[in-house]
DNA sequence: ACCTGAACACCGTTCAAGT
DNA sequence: ACCTGAACACCGTTCAAGT
Protein backbone atom coordinates (compact mmCIF):
# COMPACT_ATOMS: atom_id res chain seq x y z
CA UNK A 1 0.00 0.00 0.00
CA UNK A 2 1.99 2.77 0.81
CA UNK A 3 4.78 0.55 0.25
CA UNK A 4 5.30 0.78 -3.22
CA UNK A 5 8.75 1.66 -3.54
CA UNK A 6 9.68 -1.04 -1.85
CA UNK A 7 7.74 -3.07 -4.07
CA UNK A 8 9.15 -1.89 -7.00
CA UNK A 9 13.20 -2.30 -6.04
CA UNK A 10 12.17 -5.87 -5.05
CA UNK A 11 10.58 -6.81 -8.66
CA UNK A 12 13.36 -5.36 -10.74
CA UNK A 13 16.05 -6.80 -8.69
CA UNK A 14 15.17 -9.96 -7.39
CA UNK A 15 18.35 -10.77 -5.50
CA UNK A 16 19.55 -9.57 -2.21
CA UNK A 17 17.97 -8.81 0.93
CA UNK A 18 14.64 -6.98 0.48
CA UNK A 19 14.62 -3.47 1.56
CA UNK A 20 12.40 -2.81 4.57
CA UNK A 21 11.68 0.66 4.21
CA UNK A 22 11.96 3.41 1.46
CA UNK A 23 13.13 7.18 1.27
CA UNK A 24 9.07 7.76 0.21
CA UNK A 25 8.25 6.20 3.58
CA UNK A 26 10.96 7.87 5.69
CA UNK A 27 9.79 11.21 4.67
CA UNK A 28 6.42 10.33 5.55
CA UNK A 29 7.03 9.30 8.30
CA UNK A 30 9.19 11.94 9.21
CA UNK A 31 6.62 14.46 8.01
CA UNK A 32 4.08 12.91 10.69
CA UNK A 33 6.52 12.85 13.87
CA UNK A 34 7.15 16.44 13.02
CA UNK A 35 3.89 17.67 13.03
CA UNK A 36 2.80 15.37 16.17
CA UNK A 37 5.51 16.62 18.48
CA UNK A 38 7.41 19.29 16.45
CA UNK A 39 10.90 19.66 14.94
CA UNK A 40 13.17 19.35 17.24
CA UNK A 41 11.71 16.11 18.71
CA UNK A 42 12.61 14.52 15.21
CA UNK A 43 15.65 12.56 15.91
CA UNK A 44 16.82 9.81 13.42
CA UNK A 45 16.66 7.31 16.51
CA UNK A 46 13.07 8.17 16.84
CA UNK A 47 12.19 7.28 13.07
CA UNK A 48 13.39 4.29 12.92
CA UNK A 49 11.98 2.73 15.95
CA UNK A 50 8.50 4.86 14.75
CA UNK A 51 9.69 3.03 11.17
CA UNK A 52 10.07 -0.48 13.47
CA UNK A 53 13.38 -0.79 11.82
CA UNK A 54 17.11 -0.54 12.84
CA UNK A 55 18.64 2.73 13.43
CA UNK A 56 21.49 2.21 11.37
CA UNK A 57 19.12 1.59 8.42
CA UNK A 58 17.99 5.33 8.23
CA UNK A 59 21.35 6.07 6.90
CA UNK A 60 20.96 4.16 3.62
CA UNK A 61 18.50 6.51 2.59
CA UNK A 62 19.69 9.75 4.23
CA UNK A 63 23.53 11.24 4.89
CA UNK A 64 22.60 12.41 8.26
CA UNK A 65 20.07 14.56 10.01
CA UNK A 66 20.47 18.06 8.56
CA UNK A 67 20.34 16.31 4.96
CA UNK A 68 16.84 14.45 6.41
CA UNK A 69 15.20 18.02 6.94
CA UNK A 70 16.71 19.48 3.48
CA UNK A 71 14.83 16.61 1.69
CA UNK A 72 11.55 17.41 3.51
CA UNK A 73 11.79 20.90 2.64
CA UNK A 74 12.71 20.06 -0.95
CA UNK A 75 9.96 17.93 -1.21
CA UNK A 76 7.45 19.86 0.29
CA UNK A 77 8.66 23.11 -2.31
CA UNK A 78 8.59 21.01 -5.13
CA UNK A 79 4.71 19.93 -4.10
CA UNK A 80 3.72 23.40 -3.98
CA UNK A 81 1.98 24.89 -6.78
CA UNK A 82 4.04 27.19 -8.71
CA UNK A 83 1.70 30.88 -8.82
CA UNK A 84 0.17 32.64 -11.74
CA UNK A 85 2.80 35.20 -12.55
CA UNK A 86 1.77 38.89 -13.41
CA UNK A 87 2.49 40.65 -16.40
CA UNK A 88 3.82 43.42 -14.55
CA UNK A 89 7.34 43.20 -13.36
CA UNK A 90 7.20 44.43 -10.06
CA UNK A 91 3.84 42.59 -9.17
CA UNK A 92 5.93 39.53 -10.43
CA UNK A 93 8.71 40.15 -7.85
CA UNK A 94 5.78 40.54 -5.24
CA UNK A 95 3.69 37.32 -5.59
CA UNK A 96 6.79 35.50 -6.70
CA UNK A 97 8.09 36.94 -2.95
CA UNK A 98 4.76 35.76 -1.22
CA UNK A 99 4.75 32.55 -2.94
CA UNK A 100 7.85 31.55 -1.85
CA UNK A 101 7.39 32.17 1.76
CA UNK A 102 3.85 30.34 1.66
CA UNK A 103 5.92 27.35 0.47
CA UNK A 104 8.48 27.68 3.09
CA UNK A 105 5.25 28.03 5.35
CA UNK A 106 4.00 24.95 5.50
CA UNK A 107 7.72 24.20 7.32
CA UNK A 108 8.22 27.04 9.79
CA UNK A 109 11.34 25.35 10.94
CA UNK A 110 12.81 25.26 7.35
CA UNK A 111 14.21 28.91 7.99
CA UNK A 112 16.67 27.48 10.67
CA UNK A 113 17.71 24.60 8.53
CA UNK A 114 18.27 26.52 5.28
CA UNK A 115 20.07 29.31 7.11
CA UNK A 116 22.36 27.06 8.14
CA UNK A 117 22.63 24.93 5.07
CA UNK A 118 21.38 28.15 3.45
CA UNK A 119 22.50 27.78 -0.32
CA UNK A 120 23.24 24.16 0.12
CA UNK A 121 19.42 23.89 -0.44
CA UNK A 122 18.57 27.07 -2.57
CA UNK A 123 21.24 27.29 -4.57
CA UNK A 124 21.97 23.96 -6.14
CA UNK A 125 21.06 23.90 -10.03
CA UNK A 126 17.31 21.45 -10.81
CA UNK A 127 16.32 21.95 -7.27
CA UNK A 128 12.54 23.36 -7.45
CA UNK A 129 13.75 25.74 -5.05
CA UNK A 130 15.63 27.45 -7.50
CA UNK A 131 12.08 28.39 -9.53
CA UNK A 132 11.72 30.89 -6.92
CA UNK A 133 14.84 32.53 -7.50
CA UNK A 134 15.23 32.59 -10.74
CA UNK A 135 11.91 34.43 -11.44
CA UNK A 136 12.71 36.98 -8.87
CA UNK A 137 15.87 37.70 -10.21
CA UNK A 138 14.49 37.94 -13.69
CA UNK A 139 11.61 39.97 -13.53
CA UNK A 140 14.08 42.73 -11.43
CA UNK A 141 15.45 42.87 -14.35
CA UNK A 142 12.76 42.89 -16.48
CA UNK A 143 11.78 46.15 -13.95
CA UNK A 144 15.15 47.69 -15.24
CA UNK A 145 17.36 46.84 -12.11
CA UNK A 146 20.91 45.78 -13.38
CA UNK A 147 22.28 42.62 -12.18
CA UNK A 148 23.81 43.66 -9.13
CA UNK A 149 20.51 45.30 -8.16
CA UNK A 150 18.45 42.45 -8.86
CA UNK A 151 21.10 40.22 -6.68
CA UNK A 152 20.30 43.06 -3.96
CA UNK A 153 17.07 42.93 -4.48
CA UNK A 154 16.37 38.92 -4.09
CA UNK A 155 19.15 39.01 -1.18
CA UNK A 156 17.13 41.75 0.91
CA UNK A 157 13.76 39.51 0.38
CA UNK A 158 15.19 36.50 1.29
CA UNK A 159 16.10 38.18 4.85
CA UNK A 160 12.76 39.38 4.63
CA UNK A 161 11.07 35.95 4.55
CA UNK A 162 13.48 33.90 6.87
CA UNK A 163 13.17 36.45 9.26
CA UNK A 164 9.33 36.48 9.52
CA UNK A 165 9.54 32.50 9.40
CA UNK A 166 12.16 32.50 12.57
CA UNK A 167 9.86 34.55 14.56
CA UNK A 168 6.83 33.29 13.69
CA UNK A 169 8.43 29.42 14.65
CA UNK A 170 9.37 31.37 17.78
CA UNK A 171 6.33 32.78 18.94
CA UNK A 172 4.05 29.51 18.11
CA UNK A 173 6.02 28.35 20.75
CA UNK A 174 5.34 30.38 23.61
CA UNK A 175 2.63 32.96 22.84
CA UNK A 176 2.01 35.62 20.53
CA UNK A 177 4.04 38.98 20.28
CA UNK A 178 2.96 41.84 22.08
CA UNK A 179 3.25 43.93 18.80
CA UNK A 180 1.11 41.78 17.03
CA UNK A 181 -1.24 40.86 19.86
CA UNK A 182 -2.15 44.74 20.03
CA UNK A 183 -3.17 44.76 16.51
CA UNK A 184 -7.43 44.26 15.93
CA UNK A 185 -7.24 41.77 13.88
CA UNK A 186 -6.65 37.59 14.15
CA UNK A 187 -3.36 36.60 14.70
CA UNK A 188 -3.48 34.77 11.13
CA UNK A 189 -4.52 37.66 9.36
CA UNK A 190 -2.33 40.35 10.65
CA UNK A 191 1.03 38.63 10.67
CA UNK A 192 -0.45 37.87 6.80
CA UNK A 193 -0.75 41.76 6.13
CA UNK A 194 2.41 42.62 7.68
CA UNK A 195 4.35 40.10 5.34
CA UNK A 196 3.16 41.61 2.61
CA UNK A 197 2.88 45.09 2.84
CA UNK A 198 6.63 44.48 4.21
CA UNK A 199 7.63 42.85 0.78
CA UNK A 200 5.73 45.72 -1.32
CA UNK A 201 7.32 48.37 0.58
CA UNK A 202 10.81 46.44 0.31
CA UNK A 203 10.52 46.40 -3.50
CA UNK A 204 9.20 50.29 -3.68
CA UNK A 205 11.45 51.29 -1.80
CA UNK A 206 14.21 49.82 -3.46
CA UNK A 207 13.67 50.68 -6.74
CA UNK A 208 12.99 54.74 -5.50
CA UNK A 209 16.51 54.38 -4.49
CA UNK A 210 17.28 53.17 -7.79
CA UNK A 211 15.71 55.82 -9.72
CA UNK B 1 41.36 38.70 39.33
CA UNK B 2 38.98 37.68 37.54
CA UNK B 3 37.01 36.49 40.61
CA UNK B 4 36.12 39.57 42.32
CA UNK B 5 32.34 38.02 42.41
CA UNK B 6 33.47 34.81 44.53
CA UNK B 7 35.86 37.09 46.85
CA UNK B 8 33.05 39.78 47.47
CA UNK B 9 30.55 37.14 48.18
CA UNK B 10 33.18 35.00 50.82
CA UNK B 11 33.43 38.42 52.10
CA UNK B 12 29.85 39.81 52.74
CA UNK B 13 28.70 36.21 54.85
CA UNK B 14 31.77 34.36 56.00
CA UNK B 15 29.48 30.90 56.58
CA UNK B 16 29.21 27.88 55.00
CA UNK B 17 30.88 26.61 51.44
CA UNK B 18 32.68 29.08 49.72
CA UNK B 19 31.27 29.46 45.64
CA UNK B 20 34.07 27.94 43.46
CA UNK B 21 32.70 30.37 40.61
CA UNK B 22 30.27 33.46 39.78
CA UNK B 23 28.24 34.45 37.15
CA UNK B 24 30.67 36.51 35.57
CA UNK B 25 32.80 33.71 35.08
CA UNK B 26 30.51 31.46 33.48
CA UNK B 27 29.50 34.17 31.39
CA UNK B 28 33.07 34.97 30.47
CA UNK B 29 34.44 31.02 29.90
CA UNK B 30 31.12 30.65 27.81
CA UNK B 31 32.02 33.90 25.71
CA UNK B 32 35.88 31.95 25.01
CA UNK B 33 34.36 28.97 24.41
CA UNK B 34 31.92 29.95 21.94
CA UNK B 35 34.37 32.44 20.14
CA UNK B 36 37.11 29.04 19.98
CA UNK B 37 34.79 26.70 18.81
CA UNK B 38 31.27 28.52 18.00
CA UNK B 39 28.48 28.75 19.48
CA UNK B 40 26.99 25.03 18.71
CA UNK B 41 29.62 23.56 20.48
CA UNK B 42 28.89 25.39 23.84
CA UNK B 43 27.69 22.77 26.00
CA UNK B 44 27.13 22.78 29.94
CA UNK B 45 29.26 19.92 30.82
CA UNK B 46 32.35 21.57 27.74
CA UNK B 47 31.69 24.71 30.18
CA UNK B 48 31.93 22.79 33.49
CA UNK B 49 35.24 21.17 32.60
CA UNK B 50 36.61 24.44 31.42
CA UNK B 51 36.22 25.87 34.63
CA UNK B 52 37.17 23.25 36.31
CA UNK B 53 33.91 22.93 38.29
CA UNK B 54 31.38 20.06 38.72
CA UNK B 55 28.65 19.72 35.99
CA UNK B 56 25.43 20.19 38.52
CA UNK B 57 27.47 23.74 39.76
CA UNK B 58 26.34 25.28 36.66
CA UNK B 59 22.78 25.29 37.43
CA UNK B 60 23.28 27.24 40.54
CA UNK B 61 23.89 30.11 38.00
CA UNK B 62 21.82 29.65 35.25
CA UNK B 63 18.36 27.98 34.67
CA UNK B 64 19.42 25.69 31.72
CA UNK B 65 21.13 25.82 28.36
CA UNK B 66 18.88 28.63 26.44
CA UNK B 67 18.88 31.10 30.04
CA UNK B 68 22.71 31.25 29.62
CA UNK B 69 22.87 32.09 25.91
CA UNK B 70 19.98 34.41 26.75
CA UNK B 71 22.14 35.97 29.38
CA UNK B 72 25.02 36.28 26.88
CA UNK B 73 23.23 38.70 24.48
CA UNK B 74 21.96 40.60 27.29
CA UNK B 75 24.81 41.34 28.21
CA UNK B 76 26.51 41.94 25.11
CA UNK B 77 23.03 44.07 24.32
CA UNK B 78 23.91 46.33 27.57
CA UNK B 79 27.26 46.91 26.86
CA UNK B 80 26.72 48.07 23.27
CA UNK B 81 27.16 51.85 23.39
CA UNK B 82 24.03 53.35 22.75
CA UNK B 83 24.39 55.80 19.30
CA UNK B 84 23.69 59.15 18.76
CA UNK B 85 19.97 59.98 17.68
CA UNK B 86 19.53 62.35 14.79
CA UNK B 87 16.34 65.09 14.93
CA UNK B 88 14.54 63.46 12.09
CA UNK B 89 12.58 60.78 13.53
CA UNK B 90 12.97 59.11 9.91
CA UNK B 91 17.06 58.78 10.20
CA UNK B 92 16.27 57.84 13.83
CA UNK B 93 14.64 54.94 13.11
CA UNK B 94 16.93 53.63 10.74
CA UNK B 95 19.69 54.52 12.72
CA UNK B 96 18.85 52.82 15.72
CA UNK B 97 17.42 49.47 13.42
CA UNK B 98 21.39 49.56 12.20
CA UNK B 99 22.48 49.95 15.75
CA UNK B 100 20.35 47.12 16.93
CA UNK B 101 21.76 44.94 14.37
CA UNK B 102 25.38 45.97 14.82
CA UNK B 103 24.57 45.04 18.64
CA UNK B 104 23.67 41.63 17.86
CA UNK B 105 25.77 41.19 15.06
CA UNK B 106 28.63 40.37 17.55
CA UNK B 107 26.68 37.03 18.18
CA UNK B 108 25.04 36.25 15.38
CA UNK B 109 23.90 33.03 16.39
CA UNK B 110 21.72 35.36 18.27
CA UNK B 111 19.03 35.15 15.94
CA UNK B 112 18.39 31.75 16.19
CA UNK B 113 18.01 31.85 20.15
CA UNK B 114 15.72 35.46 19.92
CA UNK B 115 13.62 33.34 17.85
CA UNK B 116 12.87 30.51 19.64
CA UNK B 117 12.83 32.50 23.22
CA UNK B 118 11.48 35.88 21.00
CA UNK B 119 10.24 38.14 23.61
CA UNK B 120 11.69 36.70 25.95
CA UNK B 121 14.81 38.32 25.50
CA UNK B 122 13.68 41.65 23.98
CA UNK B 123 10.13 41.97 25.48
CA UNK B 124 11.31 42.08 29.66
CA UNK B 125 10.76 45.42 30.55
CA UNK B 126 14.25 46.77 32.32
CA UNK B 127 15.98 45.15 29.46
CA UNK B 128 18.66 46.81 27.40
CA UNK B 129 17.26 45.47 24.00
CA UNK B 130 14.28 47.61 25.32
CA UNK B 131 15.71 50.82 24.67
CA UNK B 132 16.20 49.60 21.19
CA UNK B 133 12.31 49.00 20.32
CA UNK B 134 11.27 52.24 22.28
CA UNK B 135 12.98 54.52 20.60
CA UNK B 136 11.93 52.44 17.11
CA UNK B 137 8.55 53.10 18.30
CA UNK B 138 8.25 56.86 19.69
CA UNK B 139 10.37 57.67 16.54
CA UNK B 140 7.93 56.53 14.34
CA UNK B 141 5.18 57.96 16.06
CA UNK B 142 7.07 61.25 15.85
CA UNK B 143 7.34 60.47 12.18
CA UNK B 144 2.96 60.54 11.90
CA UNK B 145 2.70 56.98 12.35
CA UNK B 146 -0.20 55.66 14.46
CA UNK B 147 0.47 52.82 17.70
CA UNK B 148 -0.43 50.46 14.64
CA UNK B 149 1.41 51.19 12.37
CA UNK B 150 4.75 51.80 14.00
CA UNK B 151 4.12 48.18 15.55
CA UNK B 152 3.89 46.96 12.10
CA UNK B 153 7.39 48.81 10.82
CA UNK B 154 8.73 47.73 14.08
CA UNK B 155 7.93 44.22 13.49
CA UNK B 156 8.99 44.37 9.77
CA UNK B 157 12.42 45.86 10.79
CA UNK B 158 12.61 43.20 13.38
CA UNK B 159 11.83 40.31 10.35
CA UNK B 160 14.97 42.29 8.17
CA UNK B 161 17.14 42.17 11.04
CA UNK B 162 16.62 38.43 12.09
CA UNK B 163 16.70 37.40 8.61
CA UNK B 164 20.23 38.86 8.33
CA UNK B 165 21.62 37.72 10.84
CA UNK B 166 20.30 34.21 10.48
CA UNK B 167 21.33 33.88 6.66
CA UNK B 168 24.94 35.47 7.78
CA UNK B 169 25.48 33.15 10.49
CA UNK B 170 24.69 30.24 8.01
CA UNK B 171 27.49 31.43 4.97
CA UNK B 172 29.84 32.00 7.60
CA UNK B 173 29.91 28.26 8.07
CA UNK B 174 29.97 27.29 5.04
CA UNK B 175 31.09 29.72 2.35
CA UNK B 176 29.98 33.12 0.98
CA UNK B 177 26.79 32.87 -1.15
CA UNK B 178 26.26 33.35 -4.32
CA UNK B 179 24.83 36.77 -4.96
CA UNK B 180 26.78 37.91 -2.52
CA UNK B 181 30.23 36.66 -4.31
CA UNK B 182 28.91 38.48 -7.23
CA UNK B 183 29.35 41.91 -6.12
CA UNK B 184 32.91 44.09 -6.47
CA UNK B 185 32.81 44.96 -3.19
CA UNK B 186 34.43 43.00 -0.07
CA UNK B 187 31.78 40.70 1.59
CA UNK B 188 31.55 42.58 4.63
CA UNK B 189 31.08 46.38 2.72
CA UNK B 190 28.68 44.71 0.48
CA UNK B 191 26.27 43.05 3.21
CA UNK B 192 26.68 46.16 5.11
CA UNK B 193 25.63 47.93 2.41
CA UNK B 194 22.76 45.67 0.92
CA UNK B 195 21.38 45.39 4.68
CA UNK B 196 21.49 49.47 5.32
CA UNK B 197 19.91 49.86 1.97
CA UNK B 198 17.36 47.25 3.17
CA UNK B 199 16.70 49.41 5.94
CA UNK B 200 15.70 52.72 4.10
CA UNK B 201 13.59 50.70 1.55
CA UNK B 202 11.62 49.52 4.55
CA UNK B 203 11.16 52.47 6.17
CA UNK B 204 10.06 54.85 3.08
CA UNK B 205 8.84 51.91 1.56
CA UNK B 206 6.28 51.68 4.17
CA UNK B 207 6.23 55.25 4.81
CA UNK B 208 4.72 55.60 1.43
CA UNK B 209 1.97 53.15 1.67
CA UNK B 210 1.09 55.00 4.70
CA UNK B 211 0.46 58.37 2.80
C1' DA C 1 22.13 -6.30 -1.14
C1' DC C 2 20.51 -4.87 2.58
C1' DC C 3 19.86 -4.74 7.38
C1' DT C 4 21.15 -4.33 12.47
C1' DG C 5 22.97 -4.76 17.47
C1' DA C 6 26.18 -3.00 19.90
C1' DA C 7 29.53 0.29 20.67
C1' DC C 8 31.60 5.00 20.88
C1' DA C 9 31.47 9.42 22.26
C1' DC C 10 28.78 12.47 23.52
C1' DC C 11 24.31 15.37 25.39
C1' DG C 12 20.91 18.12 29.41
C1' DT C 13 19.23 17.73 33.84
C1' DT C 14 18.44 16.12 38.56
C1' DC C 15 19.32 14.93 43.29
C1' DA C 16 21.10 12.60 47.30
C1' DA C 17 25.10 12.98 49.61
C1' DG C 18 29.26 15.30 50.77
C1' DT C 19 32.20 19.48 52.60
C1' DA D 1 25.73 27.36 51.67
C1' DC D 2 27.44 25.51 48.21
C1' DC D 3 29.26 21.91 45.53
C1' DT D 4 29.39 17.29 43.05
C1' DG D 5 29.45 12.21 41.45
C1' DA D 6 26.60 9.33 39.71
C1' DA D 7 22.49 8.31 37.55
C1' DC D 8 18.68 8.81 34.15
C1' DA D 9 17.17 9.22 29.76
C1' DC D 10 18.44 10.44 25.88
C1' DC D 11 21.44 11.88 21.32
C1' DG D 12 24.19 11.06 16.16
C1' DT D 13 26.99 8.03 13.81
C1' DT D 14 29.70 3.94 12.59
C1' DC D 15 30.80 -0.75 11.48
C1' DA D 16 31.47 -5.65 11.93
C1' DA D 17 28.54 -9.24 11.62
C1' DG D 18 24.32 -11.30 10.25
C1' DT D 19 20.46 -12.70 6.70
Amino acid sequence: LIQDDRTVKTNSSRRGRPPVTSRAEILDSARRLIDEDGWEKLTVRRLARDLGIGTATIYHHVRDCDDLLIQLINDAASRYPKPELPADPLERVIVTALAMHEALGVMPWAAKVLAVDGEGCLGRPGEDALWFVDVILSSASDAGCTHQQSGELFLKLWYFIVGELLVQTGNARHGANDAIASLGQSHADATTHVFSQGVRALVNGTLDQAS
